[in-house]
DNA sequence: AATTGTGTAGTTTTT
DNA sequence: CTACACAATT
């Protein structure tokens, strides 16, 4: 078969590779994915039954994209397309009692870890008040992803000259592994550990699985720790057909426990490898990449690659610098505005990106002054929120009763006069007996030293409990609304005297119910609890970003890897910030090396224009510091700036004033046009500006602070956007009325009226 | 047991 | 600046 012609030599011998290891070194913007893709197509057209093909990725976001790719080119075919926690949950709920738990085990995400965390360690009644528990949890995390076991760090304890750290470490760590046990529950780790062991103890079901996964594909090869090896190791002893990609250059989890040298040893572990390497870009300008490429040559460790491309040299990199942090974000937005109003972007082709969450707020702030569309891949996690954490703990306790952590959480919330002495002594006697969470609670009577009052507010608790079971209604959301009305959990939040928070929890908990229906709908009457819980805790914020949103985009240097945008602007080129101050503090190599790939993992994003900014005064913690510049700014070789960095803002005050006034108005005029014309779907600024009529067809477009007119409740203000995507998406309207509801924004009968 | 107030320390990146 | 721990009060 002779080579497509729009595949390159190497991306073709990669995409026609059939069977036997391969590992494919692919730089930024090589068209990994579509090789990737291309393979499988190509692995099906050869007769493999796509049913033994898995395809493994890090970010739901890029398994997203590569099952719709795949599913683009081979309409309805059957391949898996997973990020490794989901597929090892999956696994995991199948083989659940071969790793000592039940198929309802609970996933723990990172803040109901730490609290997990903190109690085990006050129950362990020594002194580890010098390590904190934040600390203690790196520490176990970075073990289990090199699969150490609590007995594997047992030497550390046993030797009285040894670090008192890992002894304590070692010693926190037996017993939160036991406590996670008895609580049926994991860590986010642990999906990773657990499934490891599984496959390492049980020789026949790493056969059978190996059988059944003939070809595995794993992206980003250079972020998995040992965990994530060992289990596509496991999947490749039969067929060793294991397709690995990655580039070394954009190593950049490394705090996580991922190991570079995994992409070292694959050649090792896997004799008769074939190597393709993908060095020509197809993304970015040649000044862009001039850049990159002057960048990474500082680190010492690492393999020389060069970056080609057959693109034009493109705008020269910028560089540009602000009095303090409001300047520059006040700077970045009138750009933006200028450029969409002159016609020569849209707010799409924009990204913002920056190295600490922090710095999001004062970006947003902006982008809101300046009525710019865009979305950020962070905030307020909205599963952060209190009141949503607690509702989903009451699902949790239904759906698997030894939940430890959602029975604290939420037992005495609201209060019921259950307080910490009464916990204490139910959890004590559910340990001791042996039996569930909310089965103690029952025999409140029979456990010793507890008060009349608490007992009978624990059995009444226990009977609230039993009648809460998803078979009653059949959906997540008809249970949740059950919840909610018995615990009484928003009493007073509807009422006159709410306070401005109230409401806003009320709405909170009503997209939660929203997002409750969604999930119902979509698996089409196969509604689990611990599939929706499941649901709720793998997701990312990263999973808020919508390509096809016409906004722009915020989001951390992390969560940038893997997209691509036009345009692109880093924030805090500053020392102590990018690179981090951690990374600087015993003057750790590895670790700056490590943020100067972060770096050029950003720059390495943007097509056609790179923007990089520094702030003169930054508020960190509170207090305002001066800025020192970035080490990395002499090492990218940027000429000179084509707009010279005047202090305060890069652009001639006038001409921007006007452009954004133009901005406004025509926003106005369009969407009043709009609304005449009776057009129920609201439109992208971007696509205003371009009068284009294709982008009618994307009806989720609306954003916080529009007006809209609802045909049952009147007109209303947008006060918040959910955080699904597509159909899951959703708004909430504070209505003129006092009301307040939250809508899935395709199906609601919402129209915009107008903007602010 | 629960609420309120006061002080303190701690702050990267994500599944 | 804010989230959290702890203390004092009802």
């Amino acid at each position: 078969m002779g080579k497509p012609g729009d595949l390159t030599g190497e991306q073709w011998q990669a995409v026609e590779h059939f069977s036997g290891p391969l590992l494919v070194l692919a730089g930024p913007g090589s068209g990994k994915t579509r090789v990737i893709t291309r393979r499988i197509a190509r692995l099906v057209e050869r007769g493999v039954d796509p049913r033994n093909i898995l395809a493994i990725t890090f970010t739901n976001k890029a398994a997203k994209e590569m099952a719709e790719r795949v599913s683009r080119l081979m309409p309805g075919s059957r391949v898996w397309v997973s990020t490794f926690h989901r597929f090892c949950a999956s696994q995991l709920r199948r083989y659940a009692e071969l790793v000592g738990l039940q198929s309802n085990f609970t996933i723990l995400d990172q803040s109901d870890q730490t609290s997990f965390l903190k109690q085990v360690m006050s129950e362990l009644e020594q002194d580890l008040g010098r390590f904190s528990p934040g600390l203690i949890a790196s520490k176990i995390g970075r073990a289990k992803n090199r699969l150490l076991t609590p007995e594997d760090l047992r030497p550390a304890v046993e030797d009285n000259y040894g670090d008192p750290l890992e002894a304590a470490t070692a010693k926190v760590y037996a017993l939160y592994q036991k406590e996670l046990l008895r609580a049926n529950s994991v860590d986010f780790d642990d999906l990773l550990l657990h499934m490891a062991v599984l496959l390492r103890e049980h020789e026949e079901i790493r056969e059978r699985l190996d059988y059944r996964f003939e070809y595995v594909l794993v992206d980003e090869f250079q972020d998995t720790n040992i965990a994530q090896y060992e289990i596509v190791r496991a999947f490749s002893v039969l067929n060793p057909n294991l397709c690995a990609t990655g580039d070394p250059d954009q190593s950049i989890y490394g705090w996580r426990g991922a190991e570079i040298e995994n992409i070292l040893r694959f050649e090792r572990d896997f004799p008769g490898t074939q190597q393709v390497r993908l060095e020509m870009n197809f993304r970015s300008t040649q000044s862009i990449l001039h850049a990159a490429d002057h960048l990474i040559v500082h680190n010492t460790y690492r393999k020389h690659k060069q970056l080609l491309t057959n693109n034009g040299l493109g705008k020269p990199v910028q560089y540009w610098e602000f009095e303090d942090a409001d300047a520059e974000a006040e700077g970045l937005a009138r750009f933006m505005v200028e450029e969409v109003e002159a016609g020569r972007r849209a707010w799409s082709d924009f990204a913002i990106l920056y190295r600490v969450n922090s710095l999001s707020r004062r970006l947003e702030r902006a982008c809101v002054r300046y009525r710019i569309p865009h979305q950020i891949a962070s905030g307020v996690a909205f599963y952060e929120r209190a009141e949503i954490k607690d509702l989903l703990a009451y699902l949790r306790l239904i759906n698997n009763p030894h939940d430890i952590a959602a029975f604290r959480r939420i037992v005495n919330t609201p209060v019921r006069g259950i307080g910490k002495q009464t916990q204490n002594k139910i959890m004590r006697w559910s340990a001791v007996e042996g039996i569930d969470l909310l089965e103690a609670c029952t025999q409140a009577n029979r456990i010793t030293g507890l008060g009349k009052k608490a007992m009978f507010s624990a059995q009444l608790f226990a009977r609230m409990m039993s009648e809460f079971a998803l078979s009653d209604t059949g959906s997540v959301e008809g249970l949740l609304r059950k919840v909610i009305e018995k615990t009484r959990y928003t009493y007073g939040w509807d009422n006159t005297h709410a306070s401005e928070d109230d409401v806003h929890r009320l709405s909170n908990v009503n997209e939660l119910i929203a997002s409750a229906a969604a999930y119902d709908h979509s698996v089409d009457g196969e509604s689990s609890l611990e599939g929706f819980l499941e649901e709720s805790t793998l997701v990312a914020d990263l999973d808020n970003l919508d390509p096809l949103s016409g906004k722009v985009s915020l989001l951390t240097l992390h969560s940038a890897k893997g997209l691509e945008f036009p345009v692109v602007m880093i924030v805090g080129l500053e020392q102590n910030l990018l690179p981090h101050e951690r990374s600087l503090r015993e003057n750790n190599r590895r670790e700056v090396e490590e943020e100067r790939r972060l770096l050029f993992v950003g720059i390495t994003r943007a097509k056609s224009e790179l923007i990089l900014t520094r702030a003169f005064r930054r508020d960190l913690r509170g207090k305002p510091e001066t800025s020192i510049p970035s080490m990395f700014l002499p090492e990218l070789a940027l000429g000179q700036s084509e707009t010279p960095p005047v202090a305060g803002t890069p652009l001639s005050n006038t001409s921007s004033d006007e452009a954004i006034e133009r901005h406004k108005l025509k926003l106005r005029e369009q969407l009043a046009a709009l609304t005449a014309n009776k057009k129920p779907l609201l439109m992208t600024g971007a696509s205003l500006m371009n009068g284009s009529k294709e982008a009618v067809a994307f009806p989720t477009n609306f954003a916080v602070g529009m007006r809209v007119r609802h045909p049952q409740q009147g007109y209303g203000q947008v006060t918040e956007m959910g955080t699904g995507i597509g159909s899951r998406r959703t708004v909430t309207v504070q209505f003129e009325s006092g009301v307040s509801e939250t809508y899935v924004a395709q199906k609601s009968a919402l129209q915009p009226v107008g903007i602010g």
